[in-house]
DNA sequence: GCAAGGTC
């Protein structure tokens, strides 16, 4: 009996043959230079094994080992229609560099009984398992295939998968399957049809090559939308009462202590001035409260991928790609673990003592190591999320002789590690409120007790702010008290951070994949990186802006610059897993989607073309705009034009682009490096003095919150800007706002949360702590309802915002169910329920009142204890208020859990559906150059004679949909 | 000349 194991990375197979040999084994050389295979006896019981001493050869593939294609009739750009590539055939082969891992597959199989199949336990590894079969069958037609299944590369965990190994899970492969088809047949088609009707029309653009993928051209919306948040953004104008005074600290010098307003600032100067009148004739100051109490800044989490992407652009201001390239150069040099993980806690059994030991030797943080290791040590902090297969990225030895950039990640790798092993920091923190007729106002100093991690890890700030002497019941009267103006400022354009994390949150690409889709849109020209001041900021080009406004001119039902799509595709991916729908069904149904949205974009592709002329050449604000924004690099490009590769960094030239603000790791505020894209509109700018203008409007008090995001919370997410921007949105739908933990008894005292901006009473209960990355959806974890291992590459299949559902509560497509609450006027107003949280065409329609019995509702599942969990983690009820809160009900007839358009007492049947039909549509055959029927454009005989006519609204689907627009986009002005 | 997902 020979068992061959072959397992996804060369890493792991040398993982299971240390745990399943015992440590003793033989290797050999493979005919790839990466593979080798390692051979030892093991006893494997029954039923697989005959429990004697079987012979094991463990091996490893490079991941995929398949790519595919179009066939030879289709490959070639000028040789079909691009239509047609909806429907050619695909042929799967091995790629060209990984012949010598087939090879040594082919060999090892021959000689072996059984096959068992070590792969990530994840779809991808499924699939990959399924390839590696295939070709093992290549060797050895009779080959027993076995899949063993393990969630970390834990001894016991080791040995039970090679025990119990089972079969492959051909419904996961098929999903893989499906993705890959999809991927292909949509880029493909898209991209070739762009570049083409571009190129032809478009003198600037006639070697510009103008690709679309499902995760690239989302990756380019958010850039662009950021930037229409910065375009779009008026500045208001505030008040605010400033008190200061002058005192001498503990050293003798003089300073002045600066009080802020309670009210922070108004928007209505004539208040603002009478109640700073009023301060101005009774300036006496009383003294409210001193009071002194310790305070926290929390040591940063383990390190995974995504936040080592973005503390690496953000710290180290180098592309996401860059840093995560280098980690994989240090990982394969042997002194980084495995870069791609997406777990933030570590292993009990985690060995960190001869991991920090190591580090003793560096004479930048040797000694700080030494004196974790000599008591200050302390268990790193757990995240919420576990890959089940790689722990945080970790250095794994000491490097003293690297340089440049592998040195500068190398470093911050390390010191994040020994921070995360450190104490927390220690202050106390004193606040002083006072009153000056009747207004009242504060301020707070810190003291730094203990640096803790703060002594290896500089990348964050906090800095002692003491302040002097105050007592309770004091009285005097203020050095200063005016009457100040400020105004809102603009946010911020997207860093490569920021985006990282909004492609993170919104599930368009993985943690291995995301900073490619970055590069990719730099590379396409879409996005040119803006240095301004220390931060790199990301503006969409001409071409960036020209395609997503005039695709967002069209009226999809599905905005292919928005992210719904790609998550449609992976909910439809996990209905394949779970057996809901079969590999075809959702091939079909995706293609066929595609296909009605390709035949629209063709039909109103003029418009696409217009928007991106108009944004090269037009002259509106609009325009001119975005080429001041883009000016600082083009000069730097110099005589390259718009095409010539990437500009060099440099200091930007200023641009049109008002203020850019310093980067924001040094923010205080912020516990940590991580952190979303900037927070909506809502920072505030204080200018100048007092001064008379008088304004008219009576606004309330409080700061203006911006842009904000996600759209009206009334549910349907087909249009507008509901994705996650990263932007904290309470239940109300209102900004959130940043508090701190304050009871000294707390164990979580000064840590800092985001919570409802309303006064207390009126809270809807909303609760994210903000240095757990915020993200109250369900990232993956157990994935499916079938009991197989977690995942590595874990993706969000839907959004939830619901910050309490921890997943207990499921809708029959197995997503965490959605929880909201009536708002219309009516008998429900006010009840809460669980509705499947897909879009309205993928919803299975589940629906579950949180008030009733579960066993009335369609729901499979439904633990009974929702209710109380539920209600603690919301602020123990209360009501909501009458906020606008979670709405979920109808608008046609109120009811909750369906939306309009499957309105079940809407007597028109609404147009859905579809399906079928399209497929000709004589949207085949046409050449690109001219328009006519009968030949391609490379051998058109009109060649020559101006356009194409793109439009004419030729075949295609009839019968539109009675789907009303409601985009609401727009500029704003 | 297209995509996105693995990996060295």
């Amino acid at each position: 009996m020979k068992v061959l194991c072959v397992a996804e990375k060369p890493s792991i197979a040398k993982s299971i043959t240390e745990i399943l040999s015992g440590g003793r084994w033989d290797t050999r050389n493979s005919p790839h230079q990466y593979i080798r295979n390692y051979d030892f006896d093991y006893n494997l019981p029954p039923p697989l094994g005959s429990g004697r001493g079987t012979a094991f050869t463990v091996t490893a593939v490079l991941g995929h080992l398949m790519n595919s294609d179009f066939d030879d009739d289709h490959r070639k750009w000028h040789s079909c229609d691009p239509f047609t590539l909806f429907d050619a055939p695909i042929l799967t082969s091995v790629s060209k560099d990984l012949k010598k891992v087939e090879q040594n597959l082919v060999n090892e199989a021959r000689h072996a009984d059984m096959l068992m199949i070590w792969t990530d336990c994840d779809r991808e590894g499924e699939h990959i398992g399924s390839e590696v079969a295939t070709v093992c069958r290549k060797g050895n037609r009779n080959i027993i295939v076995k899949r063993a299944r393990f969630s970390a590369i834990i001894a016991a965990q080791i040995h039970k998968a090679a025990r119990e190994a089972d079969d492959l899970d051909q419904r996961q492969a098929d999903a893989v399957e499906a993705r890959m088809a999809l991927d292909l047949r949509i880029g493909a088609v898209f991209t070739r049809f762009m570049t083409m009707g571009l190129q032809v029309r478009i003198p600037e653009l006639a070697e510009q090559l103008v690709s679309y993928g499902p995760c690239q051209f989302p990756t380019l919306g958010f850039v662009v939308d950021q930037y229409n948040r910065v375009q779009s953004f008026v500045p208001e104008t505030f008040w605010y009462i400033y008190v200061g005074i002058e005192r001498t600290d503990e050293d003798g010098e003089v300073r002045t202590v600066e009080f802020k307003w309670r009210r922070n600032h108004l928007f209505d100067m004539d208040i603002a001035a009478i109640l700073y009148e009023q301060c101005a004739i009774n300036p006496e100051a009383r003294v409210l409260k001193v009071e002194t109490k310790p305070t926290t800044k929390w040591k940063p989490l383990p390190l995974t991928t995504v936040e080592l992407q973005q503390s690496g652009s953000r710290l180290l201001r180098m592309a996401p790609k860059r840093v995560l390239d280098i980690a994989e150069k240090l990982y394969q040099k042997g002194i980084l673990s495995y870069p791609r993980t997406e777990t933030d806690q570590y292993d009990r059994a985690f060995d960190f003592n001869s991991l920090i030991q190591k580090q003793t030797y560096d004479n930048q943080w040797g000694q700080y190591a030494s004196r974790l290791l000599n008591g200050e040590y302390q268990r790193p902090r757990n995240g919420k999320k576990n890959d089940k297969a790689h722990p945080p990225i970790h250095p794994t030895a000491h490097a003293g002789n690297l340089e440049g950039d592998e040195r500068r990640v190398f470093e911050l790798v390390t010191r994040r590690f020994l921070a995360s092993c450190s104490k927390n920091a220690e202050g106390k923190t004193t606040t002083v409120e006072i009153n000056i007729a009747d207004e009242f106002f504060h301020t707070s100093g810190l003291v730094i007790i203990q640096r803790n991690y703060l002594e290896v890890y500089p990348y964050d700030k906090w800095s002692d702010s003491a302040l002097p002497d105050f007592q309770e019941g004091e009285q005097f009267t203020p050095s200063v008290i005016e009457l100040k103006e400020g105004s809102t400022s603009r946010p911020n354009l997207l860093t490569e951070a920021d985006l990282v994390g909004l492609m993170d949150k919104n599930g368009i690409g993985t943690d291995a994949t995301i900073a490619e889709h970055i590069a990719k849109i730099i590379e396409r020209q879409y996005v040119l990186e803006k240095q301004e001041q220390k931060t790199k900021y990301l503006v969409p080009s001409q071409l960036g802006v020209g395609l997503i406004e005039g695709y967002n001119k069209i009226d999809f039902d599905r905005s292919l610059s928005k992210p719904h799509l790609r998550r449609e595709t992976e909910h439809r991916m996990q209905l394949v897993c779970d057996g809901a729908k079969v590999k075809r069904e959702i091939l079909d149904q995706t293609i066929d989607e595609y296909k009605e949205v390709f035949i629209k974009a063709k039909r109103d592709f003029e418009i696409v073309i217009e928007s991106v002329i108009d944004y090269l050449h037009g002259q509106g604000e609009a325009q001119e705009a975005l080429r001041a924004a883009t000016q600082a690099r083009r000069g730097r490009a110099g005589a390259r034009g718009a095409r010539g590769g990437r500009g060099g960094r440099g200091g930007g030239a200023g641009g049109a682009l008002p203020r850019g603000g310093g980067g924001n790791e040094d923010d205080d505020d912020n516990d940590g490096e991580d952190g979303g894209p900037p927070r909506g509109g809502g920072r505030t700018r204080a200018s100048g003095s007092a001064r008379g203008s008088r304004g008219t409007s009576t606004r309330g008090t409080g700061t203006r919150a911006g842009t904000g995001s996600r759209g009206g919370g009334t549910g349907n997410t087909d249009n507008g800007n509901e994705y996650d921007n990263g932007t904290k949105t309470c239940e109300c739908d209102l900004p959130a706002v940043s508090r701190t933990v304050q009871k000294a008894d707390s164990p979580h005292v000064g840590r800092q949360f985001w919570t409802c901006s309303k006064p207390q009473s009126e809270q809807c209960g909303y609760f994210d702590w903000a240095d757990e990355g915020g993200n109250h959806s369900n990232f993956g974890g157990g994935s499916s309802s079938r009991g197989q291992p977690p995942a590595k590459r874990q993706r969000p299949s839907s959004r939830n915002d619901n910050p309490g559902n921890d997943g207990d509560v499921r809708c029959n497509c197995d997503l965490e169910a959605r929880f909201g609450t009536v708002n219309k006027e009516g008998p429900n107003k006010g009840r809460q329920f669980w509705a499947c949280p897909n879009n309205p065409k993928a919803s299975c329609k589940f629906f579950q009142w949180a008030d009733e019995d579960e066993t009335t509702a369609g729901g499979p599942s439904g633990p009974s204890n929702y209710g109380n969990s539920r209600n603690n983690s919301r602020g123990g009820g209360g009501g909501d208020g009458g906020g606008v809160g979670v709405s979920g009900e109808c608008f046609k007839c109120g009811q909750a859990g369906h939306w309009s358009n499957a309105c079940p007492n809407e007597s028109t049947s609404g147009g859905f559906g579809g399906g079928g039909g399209a497929r000709s549509g004589g949207q085949a055959g046409e050449c690109f150059k001219c328009g006519e029927a009968g030949h391609w454009s490379n051998s058109c005989p009109n060649d020559g004679l101006g356009g194409p006519s793109a439009g004419g609204g030729r075949g295609g689907r009839g019968g539109g949909r009675a789907r009303g627009k409601g985009r609401g986009r727009g500029r704003g002005r």
